[in-house]
DNA sequence: GTTCCGCATGAATCGATAG
DNA sequence: ACTATCGATTCATGCGGAA
């Protein structure tokens, strides 16, 4: 196998971008600022501007794709004023004039919500995983991401420990590989479009947006080894640090120098 | 207490909603026939049209909904042509248009969905359950719903120190003010906006479009006995079967006969 | 070595108070 | 009136230290 590429640059999106080749990323996994939150860090995009802030990044993120890549973006409206905010509705239909097909949309169910106590709501224990596609023909490798028989929340995904990683590793790169269907129809079953993981949690050095097991399973999903992985809103570096773990190349972008820092060490940590 | 009402009502509810005096319903739980769907008996909606087909209903139900009620929808996108159809974001922003909130979307997560496989995506496990409301201000009756609390208070509040039995008092600058003292005898935690309930099994002899504890959890959040449910699209009857055990006035309409008949049997049923 | 327990903290939201 | 900041509320998680 050719040596692998983990690229962290730093510097904005819509710039860098630019830099790409057109059709060269085989899977864009990223979750850009929300409107209104890490205000004292990229400064806070208003949620009515939110829409037009995003278009330039949804068109430069269209023309690198592959024709058969996908596209997963994490995003989750906020409260304004007593209501869910509609931008990211208004985001999905200007993808889609923009030329973006909405293929898919995955629920990520964060079994750690932050807690809190309101008059007229519950704590927000979900998180959209917005799937948009070039083509209705794209890449997608169901059975890298299937799951035991059983209770996909109680089983796999509760504890996601390296054991369960390096054990699942090894039946899908063993001989076994030449009679999957075998043990396929019995031992394992196909997810759904329901994502059950924790939030990381704060007491680790360096807290990231998502955990490693959400960028995980869509680049299993959606790539093969070699492939190209693309964050566009890298933060603390989690995309490319599974990137590289599961052995697909990976550009990061970040535009601030003190998230970029801790991407860089993060990857060359490993 | 009076007497309990169970109305159910054959014909449009377009129609028969401008029977109803206006704020007077508590409750608008229902789950509308979706679009391309249920061909045979509804007329199948073509997605295209689905907005402009709900938008007189959206009027109607705003007009009876009394000022501290809430409208529970029950829908999901179909997929057409390899995309999620966007008519219910759409259906969103137009209701928002029409005057109504839109306060919040819960995540019904479909434990046992239908089983199928397709190349380029997996089975569909969950479904849109889109609160709106009037005013900010609604009826919530939040402690009616609570769930028994995880493991961790089990541990966390055997055992209470000291110091947790004193205000802790908030330390420099970031940490939380507890407490903890608050949570003894504490053994229910307020719900998330994620709920987990099965699909009913198929062994009835017509399937309802979701299982009882549904418009349970709705209608024991939002109204208190005696007060009125409505649903304008009743189907085979759950939410007034529902709301009659609950000890909640309802209306149910019904459109098709067939439907009908099976709503009124399975009310007087009970 | 295991298991158990204490602890900090998080893409949150509301209401009140202050400029 | 409109925005900015602050305090209060609440619970699952994983780490580290203790039993």
């Amino acid at each position: 196998m050719p040596k692998l590429k983990t690229n962290i640059v730093l510097g904005d999106s819509i710039k860098e971008l630019k830099k790409l080749p057109a059709n060269s990323v085989d899977l864009i996994f990223t979750s850009p600022p929300y409107a209104d939150s890490r205000v004292k860090t990229y400064g806070g995009i208003k949620a009515d501007k939110y829409v037009d802030w995003f278009k330039p990044y949804g068109k430069e993120l269209l023309r690198v794709l592959k024709e058969d890549g996908t596209f997963v973006l994490n995003i989750k409206e906020k409260v304004v004023d007593g209501e869910r905010h509609t931008y990211v509705l208004e985001l999905i239909l200007a993808m889609r004039e923009m030329g973006w097909l909405w293929t898919e949309e995955y629920i990520w169910h964060k079994r750690n919500s932050f807690p809190g106590k309101w008059p007229n709501r519950f704590r927000d224990s979900w998180e959209r995983l917005i799937q948009f596609n070039k083509n209705k023909r794209f890449k997608m490798n169901q059975q890298a991401v299937m799951v035991p028989m059983g209770d996909w929340a109680n089983t796999r995904l509760k504890n996601l420990s390296k054991k369960d990683l390096t054990r699942d590793e090894s039946k899908v790169g063993s001989g076994f590989g030449k009679k999957i269907s075998n043990w396929l129809n019995k031992d394992m079953a196909y997810p759904t479009n329901v994502l059950h993981m924790a939030t990381e949690c704060g007491n680790k050095s360096h807290s990231a947006a998502f955990p490693e097991n959400l960028p995980e399973w869509f680049i299993r999903l959606f790539t093969d080894e070699g492939d190209v992985v693309l964050d566009p809103f890298l933060g603390s570096g989690t995309t490319s640090k599974v990137a590289q773990r599961l052995n697909r190349n990976s550009i990061g972008i970040e535009i601030l120098p003190e998230y970029y820092e801790i991407a860089v060490k993060s990857v060359k940590g490993k």
